[in-house]
DNA sequence: CGTGTGACGATGCAGCTGCATCGCCACACG
DNA sequence: CGTGTGGCGATGCAGCTGCATCGTCACACG
């Protein structure tokens, strides 16, 4: 055997270089060549490690799913000793284009999401990952105790913040007003 | 003069068909050769009234909005003597995609809205609407007189009827969940 | 009854796409 | 010290793209 490379390492960068094409030029921009440029290597690499381009969509979307759920996890730990309102609350606004990693994300998320709309398969794809969050969402919402039902409030609340990061990530509102309506909302439905 | 055309006419002719390739194929599968075979048209003639695809486009998302404006101005007369709270709600609702024509509209929505977050044009074509939007569904907020933050409340409702509608189109989940979960929301913030 | 002009179809073209197919080169193994 | 195999670059190709450029036909006007 020849050269040791990481595999995993490898597909990895050129999903990171995937997702900066996506964030910046859009999911129909997304090209071998654009991609391979952006990672700096030849477009023959990009092929030798994904044999169809639906295959290095499809780990593109992993990688971030990962990523984000990594995310999640972590702060899910540090306020694991706070009301279910804290946890829901930092849940949620976790998945807000925020900062630049989230604003990477988020791109990604939202472009996957659109094309969800007319791609059952890329639906499939994302349903997991969005039934698991709506339960969590409702788990919490029930033990808070403050809301009739927690399934629907669950449905609603990720459905919003989809929202949110939609209209911030097209400057149809700013970060800070995004935050700030989700944070009014929650006191509303949370009451105070 | 030779023939009589209507250009309107011819033109929201093609633009119809460019939103049903939309809701079908996906904006980025939108091209001359498409929009045309759908149309029953030759490329040719779409060449004729569209010197560019981007006027195509561009005219295609006015059509959507005008047709849109119109359902909620006509749905705002209907219930003109209601609560304020029957009106935010027949509003919003509105914009679910709870029938065909709607599914229509929203698609297409959804799709100039995630291309918005790549492409500053057309979140400047998107903006109006969305501010027009968000200012009418605060001042009937305002007159409810139940919420704190009327202008911030306004950012999270049209935030969570855009993702609602992203969600049904993506089959996250179906519209009479996303239409409940809507009424429940109302009922939590606007008290009962 | 020309005839010019608007509405349209057909064709061509450069550029890009995904992908298959080569060939080269370095290195771990025998 | 071969040598084969994995990692990778280069090239080619058919198909599609937006768009420019023609040719053609019908009709309203002088």
């Amino acid at each position: 055997m020849p050269k040791k490379v990481d595999p995993h390492e490898r597909r990895a960068q050129i999903a990171r270089a995937l997702h900066r094409v996506i964030a910046g030029r859009g999911l129909d921009e997304v090209s071998l060549r654009h991609v391979a440029t952006e990672a700096g290597v030849s477009a023959g690499l990009v092929q030798h490690w994904f044999r169809t381009k639906d295959e290095m969509l499809r780990f593109a979307l992993e990688v971030v799913a990962e990523q984000g759920q990594a995310r999640l996890a972590r702060r899910g730990a540090e306020i694991e000793h706070g009301t279910p309102r804290e946890a829901v609350r930092a849940l949620l606004v976790e998945l807000l284009p925020l900062d630049e990693e989230r604003r990477l994300e988020a791109h990604v998320a939202l472009a996957f999401g659109a094309r969800a709309a007319v791609s059952p398969e890329i639906a499939r794809w994302v349903r997991d990952g969005m039934d698991q969050m709506r339960a969590f969402v409702a788990d919490r919402l029930r033990a808070a105790g403050r809301v009739g039902d927690p399934e629907a409030a669950a449905v609603a609340l990720t459905a919003m913040v989809d929202g949110l990061a939609a209209h911030v990530l097209a400057e149809q509102c700013t970060p800070e007003a995004a935050e700030a309506a989700f944070d009014d909302h929650l006191d509303t439905v949370l009451g105070l």
